[in-house]
Parts: structure tokens; sequence; C-alpha cells
DNA sequence: GTATCATATGAACAAATGAACATATGTTAT
DNA sequence: ATAACATATGTTCATTTGTTCATATGATAC
């Protein structure tokens, strides 16, 4: 494998690309959505914020798997919690979610 | 842990949810988009087609490292292909691919 | 204080994943 | 046919990831 010459091509397209550290960044982001059991939590928020112990009960998966997969949907800023006693609630942090998912729902619909 | 009541909520969430099937297909194509290799090569062809050892070349990668994700990305219908004698050019497949990545940024940059 | 409920966390393990290496396939030119 | 190049694929290996189990924290009621 010699190698064609691409000198002209990479000129043109390494000077488009953004930092390394912010396409992990980004790529981090999407991966918090490749999950189902994180797509199914964030699609039930769509409807009303839920605490812990209700999505486990939709999605019949045990308390801690969950609270599991709502630190990671934290710590990406996809959802936010707001205690009230003992129990927790999380909802929606903001309007991307809905329009990724919602992007990605019409790809796959072709 | 005795969970409280929540049969009202379960009924409303429940009944908008989208099959398992379809919610699995989503998740899947979001992990094609988990992986900050896969996102290099999609910001890349957002400048023009490429062949894959221009990319591998870009991305100061294997070729072999590059074609394996370029067959995923395929599978997933991110990327198009054409052959002209020994080249491949590998394109985006569609626009959700910027507007899916133009969300991301948008929600990571703030 | 203790008891109970709701949630969070740490450890352990199985399954999935990305990259490297070697090799195979496909295309063109001679 | 052979040689050379471009891409694809199979295998191996190290790392990451999602879940379960056991336990810890936080909050309310008594």
């Amino acid at each position: 494998m010699k190698n064609h010459d691409h000198s002209e091509i990479l000129k043109d397209v390494a000077g488009q690309m953004p930092l390394d550290e912010e396409l992990a960044e980004l790529s981090e982001l999407f991966s918090v959505f490749g999950d189902s059991t994180r797509i199914k939590i964030l699609w039930a928020l769509f409807e009303r914020e839920m605490c812990v112990c209700a999505i486990a009960e939709l999605l019949k998966m045990t308390q801690s798997a969950i609270s599991h997969q709502l630190k990671l949907l934290r710590h990406a800023k996809l959802v936010g919690s707001r205690r009230e006693g003992k129990t927790v609630y999380y909802y929606l942090a903001d309007d991307h979610v809905r329009s990724i998912i919602g992007q990605g729902m019409e790809h796959i619909s072709e």
C-alpha cells in the first residue's frame, strides 16, 4: 500500500477540523445516547419528570441499574434532578435532547 | 425499598413509549456516533468526499482501522461509497448526520 | 435515638468494543 | 498471466461498559 497523493485534500479538510478535545467530548456525548436503557429513560422523561423508582418500574429494571444510568445522564447534562423529601425527580435538561433523538428517529425511519 | 405508588404516571408514560425494537435501533444508531474516530471521519466528510487512505492519512491511523469504522458507518447508512478504479470514495449519506452532530456541538458548547 | 423508605455508590464479572496485525479480495497496468 | 496498489476482512488482545449484589447515604416518621 503506497498511498497516492492527498496533499490538496488534506490541506482543505485538516483546516476545518475542530480540536481533538472537542471531538472527543462530542463522541462522549453521543455514546451517552448509545444505550437502549438510557434512551428509554430519556424518552420517558419526554412526557414528564419522574422519580427513580418509577423509571425502574416502567423499564422493569432494578433501582440500582437506573440510578447508575441516571448518573451518566446527569454528568452529560442531559437530565437534571430535584429532591422532594426522600424522592428525587429527574427531568430533561434541555431541548437538544429532544431534537437529537428526533433527528435520530427520522434517520432510522427511512 | 418498597416503592411508592406510580400507577397514574406509568399509565401516562408507558403509552407513549415506542417499541423496544425501535428504541434499540435508535441507541445503536447513536452508538455509531459515540466514538471519536468515527466522529472525525464524519466531520472530514462534511467538507468533501474522501478515499479511505486519505482519511487514514488525515487521522494518522492505519488503513485497516479506518476501513473497519467505515463499515460500521456504512451499515448505519451514515455514509455512502462509490468506487472509481482502485479507489473507493466515501461521502456523507444525508443531512441528518449534519444536524445530529450540529445539535451535539451546540449542547457541549454551553 | 430507631425504623423505614428512596436513592446512591463501590466492587465484581460478563459482554461488547476498538485497534493492530496479517491476510484476502478487487482493480488496473503491463 | 504477474505485479502493484487500494480496500476489506478475520483474529487476537486490551480496554470499556452495563448489570447485579451488597452496602452506604439521605430524609421522614415515630
